[in-house]
DNA sequence: GTAAACTGTAGACTTTAGTCCACGGTCAAG
DNA sequence: CTTGACCGTGGACTAAAGTCTACAGTTTAC
């Protein structure tokens, strides 16, 4: 499929998927006979990005996605390395989800003051 | 307190801090009797501070998070307000919690691969 | 066969979230 | 009473993650 294809069943839009590609992020296959320029992107490629946005959606940085990608496309590195840095990344996401839990009890707990009318707002404001 | 104790107690720069500010994300108390111009920070605004880093950490803008803070500052909107955007906003969390099942699979099963010595990278390439 | 839609490249521009620097005032210890 | 750590202000600077513009070639639908 062709880029327009991607912003289509993504949301992405074409300049940052370019973007994406000039990081590194995307691995481009080696394009079979091309009588145009037209790039062609593997459903691998739409995975990706959809990969992308999930860790962004988490507040990962393009930087930290790069290397875990990294270490797969690396086979130089050993087993112990990789080990560790998904561990890692699995502590930074538990992590995360603390976080998640603290805020969304706050927002319930706030939530639930503003349907039984005392809204005082003290969750939000205390946590 | 003053802001090199805040700095101690968050780990956020003063320089990061005073940024906050001027955002409008820590509304100022009145301060009392001042006889230099050093700040006093009360352990609201600590709290606050720590919330913006649990909201930064799943990704939230500095903006949405002085959205949900606006709210309850402003009196003037009304319930029904108050109530959609707290609801719009678990539900944005729900959609990071989805999004952080999906990475922590993928990387769990990654690193099951790595154990097992067949670390073809397959979670993640696909995922 | 041509107009509209699509693709590529290159470079400038923007926003977000800080960080750094220089300066001057303040407080506490010795 | 001075030296070092602390505080405040202002403005310049930076990195990350896009976004926009302009231009030229391509493909597709009519």
């Amino acid at each position: 499929m062709r880029i327009g294809e991607i912003t289509r069943l993504t949301g992405v839009s074409k300049d940052t998927v370019r973007f994406y590609e000039r990081q590194g992020l995307l691995d481009e296959a080696p394009q079979p006979g091309l009588t145009n320029n037209y790039k062609e992107y593997s459903a691998q490629a739409l995975r990706r990005i959809e990969l992308i946005g999930h860790a962004k959606a988490l507040g990962f940085t393009l930087k930290e996605i790069a290397e875990v990608i990294a270490v797969w496309q690396e086979n130089a590195l050993d087993a112990r390395t990789k080990r560790a840095m998904l561990e890692t990344k699995i502590a930074q996401i538990d992590d995360k989800a603390r976080s998640m839990a603290v805020l969304r009890a706050g927002l319930v707990d706030a939530l639930a003051k503003v349907e039984t009318g005392c809204d005082d707002g003290v969750a939000v404001a205390r946590n």
